[in-house]
Parts: structure tokens; C-alpha cells; sequence
DNA sequence: ACCTGAACACCGTTCAAGT
DNA sequence: ACCTGAACACCGTTCAAGT
């Protein structure tokens, strides 16, 4: 007697493999997921994902779409309750990426190394990422015109508070801070120090001697 | 380990299946590797890796120890040449981590996401490691004694500033510069400059008020 | 002592056949 | 239109057998 009649039709088998391909990759902290183990757990043959998806690289790559899209509106809902203030609003959002990273870590690890997709390929990828990206630069700008961070290139500053806070998560998210001496327990506390410590310094930076 | 290699029909089979890793690793742009290609293109048999590895995992982990190596030995050299000030020191060791990375991608990778080996299982490489991590703390800890860097905790300095020069280069070797709109022929000077206005503008950052 | 090569249990992907 | 299940060409790893 089979345990459980499953239909033929399973209903809306794209989602549920998206879906499923995230609990898998949560569930064995690998970033490479098994197609077949995927289909397995919902109960349909080895050969119904490329149905949907051409190849394991689309089915990640729609993984990412959500999981980007999940990011950008968190950062922009954290945006809404920020003080006015450039500089805090700065490091809200720096929180909001540290925070979402450490809870959403293999998620993180498949947007931000996109070793598993063709990032240019999806059409929804860029959009998103994008506007995160404009957030930071127009925060960087407004700080920057507003004396509140040092004068100099506005895309060299903004990309290197980015990878201030992309290298606080991705060090947390790739193992690396037990070598750094971080309590486990601390971990969020401390990389938000770290971040504010920074940008409260150059909050405070005289103008460079000419 | 013995001084004389013993002989088979190439030389010694265990570091030459390192140094094929790496070949292939760098050819393939994948961080993960195939035992059994490494295997082919030494003219060996696919079970022979195993008997020098127990397995794929072990032989990553040899990689990951020759590639720490060799990073640490550049800090140490480059530092050699640098002046004595901590603010300059603290730029050399940023660039010399970024030019590593940007010029060894897949080894930086496979160092840095600890995704494919035990860090702590390794004899090696948590000793090289920390001699890197020492070296950045003491240059902090001079900084800020001679008031080039702002007060504060020092572990978080440190780590915020291993941070910025991570997240910069992990921003390039996971391809996200582009978004970024760096000009691929600009990027490690992009980088660089990157680090030092922010290295720059908290040499400058007045004391916090109480 | 070191290596071979068959064997096993997995993959991703394809495709003729079924519902 | 959607899914099955066999088939193919790969893996990592083991191990009895060869040199």
C-alpha cells in the first residue's frame, strides 16, 4: 500500500522547489544544493525540476531573486523609522545588511557570491541590488555635502562603507570570526561596534590639508 | 616526511596533486575541484589521490595551507619596506592583502570561506593565520597610542579595519564591482584608494566629545 | 610501498513514454 | 501540459589485486 497518494499534478511545483531549495541549503549549510535531493523531498521524480527550470544554475538564480528582494525592502522599511540625520541613517543601514546577513546566511552567501548564477542574465537581480546601491550613495552624498563625512570621490567613499559592512557579515558568515576572538554570543553587538566605531570617526574627520 | 621523495612515475604524487588543484582550481574559475580530473591530468588513476589524501577535503585543506603561507610571507616582506609610521604601515599591509587577493582569486577564495575544509583541523593554518591578525592589531594598537587613530576598543578597530580591506577585496573576486561601476581597468587602484580615504580620514577624526 | 581499475552509490540532465 | 523513470556521463570513495 503506498503511504501517501500523491497527486499527479503536484500544483505549483516551481515555488515549492524555490522554497525547498532553500530549506535544503539552510538545513546542510552547504551553498550547493542537490537537484535531486530537492525533488526528492517533495515527492516528484528526478527529472520534474528541469521542467521548470532549465538547469540547477536558473533554479538558484530564482532563489537569489528572492531572497535580493527580501533584503532591498527590509532596507528600505528600516529606512522609514531612521532619524533624518545622514550619518545615523548610515549606520541603520549598515545594520539592517549586517543583521539580515547573520540571519539569512546562506542566502547571503548565494547573492553575494554569485558563483552559482549568471547575475547579469536575471532581470530582476540588478534592478534590486541597484536600488539598495542608490540609498548608499545618496546617503554618502548628503553626509558628504552636509560636512559630515571627508570630502574626496562620493563612489569611493560609498563603495568602501559597502564593503565595511559586506566584510563585517561575509567574515561572520565565512567562520573567520572565532579567529578574531569574537564571542559567539557577541557577534551581532560586536560587528555593529566595529561598524559605528568607523563611521562615527570619519563623522569627526578635520578636512585634509591641502 | 622524508627529504628524498620516493619516486613514481612523475616525482612525488602528493604535492603534485596540490600544485594540479591549483591549476585546475584557477583554469576552471571553480573553487570546488574534481578529484578525479586532478588525477587524470597526472596521468594517475582516480583512486591514487587516496592513498596521500584521505579525501577531497584533506587535499583543500593542503592547498588552503600553502596559499596562508604564502600570504603571511608577503605581509611580512612587504611590511619590511614600509615607513614607520602606523598610519602607513596599516595602508601597506591593507594593500598588499588586496593585491594578493585580486592576484590569487581562487586561493583567496578557498582561504577566506572555509566552506571546503576545517580551519581548526590544520596544524598550520590557524598559526599563520593569527600572525597576520597580530600584526594588524599591533599597527592599531601604535596608531592609537600616538593618537593617529581614533580611541576605543582596539579588537574592534582592528576588526573593522581587517573588514574594510576584506570587503573590498571580496567585493572584486565575487564580481560585484561591476554593479558598482568600477572600471575593470581601475579596480585595484579603485580599491586601494577606497581603503586609504577611509584609513586617511580617521587619522583625522577629533576625539569624541564626553 | 604505491598504484590500478572495477565497483558502489551518488549527481545533473535528457527524453521517450505515460497521465 | 505536466510528470515519470530509464538512460547517460559524470562524481567521490573503497578495496582487492597487481607491480
Amino acid at each position: 500500500m503506498p503511504l501517501t497518494p500523491r497527486p499527479y499534478h503536484h500544483g505549483n511545483l516551481r515555488q515549492a522547489l524555490i522554497d525547498m531549495a532553500v530549506t535544503v541549503a539552510e538545513e546542510t549549510g552547504k551553498d550547493i544544493i542537490s537537484v535531486r535531493e530537492v525533488a526528492r523531498r517533495l515527492g516528484v521524480s528526478s527529472g520534474a525540476p528541469f521542467r521548470h527550470f532549465p538547469d540547477r544554475e536558473s533554479l538558484m538564480t530564482a532563489v537569489a531573486e528572492e531572497a535580493l528582494v527580501r533584503l532591498r525592502l527590509r532596507v528600505e522599511r528600516d529606512q522609514l523609522d531612521a532619524p533624518a540625520d545622514p550619518i545615523a541613517r548610515l549606520k541603520a543601514l549598515g545594520r539592517t545588511f549586517i543583521q539580515w546577513a547573520l540571519h539569512n546566511p546562506t542566502q547571503f552567501r548565494l547573492v553575494s557570491s554569485r558563483r552559482l548564477f549568471e547575475f547579469d542574465r536575471s532581470a530582476s537581480l540588478p534592478v534590486h541590488f541597484d536600488a539598495v546601491r542608490q540609498i548608499t550613495m545618496d546617503l554618502v552624498e548628503q553626509a558628504q555635502l552636509a560636512g559630515l563625512l571627508p570630502a574626496g570621490s562620493l563612489p569611493e567613499m560609498a563603495l568602501a562603507l559597502r564593503a565595511l559592512a559586506y566584510g563585517l557579515a561575509r567574515m561572520q558568515v565565512d567562520g573567520q570570526l572565532p579567529q578574531w576572538r569574537v564571542d559567539t554570543s557577541e557577534t551581532e553587538r560586536t560587528l555593529i561596534a566595529a561598524l559605528d566605531l568607523i563611521v562615527d570617526g570619519l563623522s569627526r574627520a578635520r578636512p585634509a590639508p591641502s
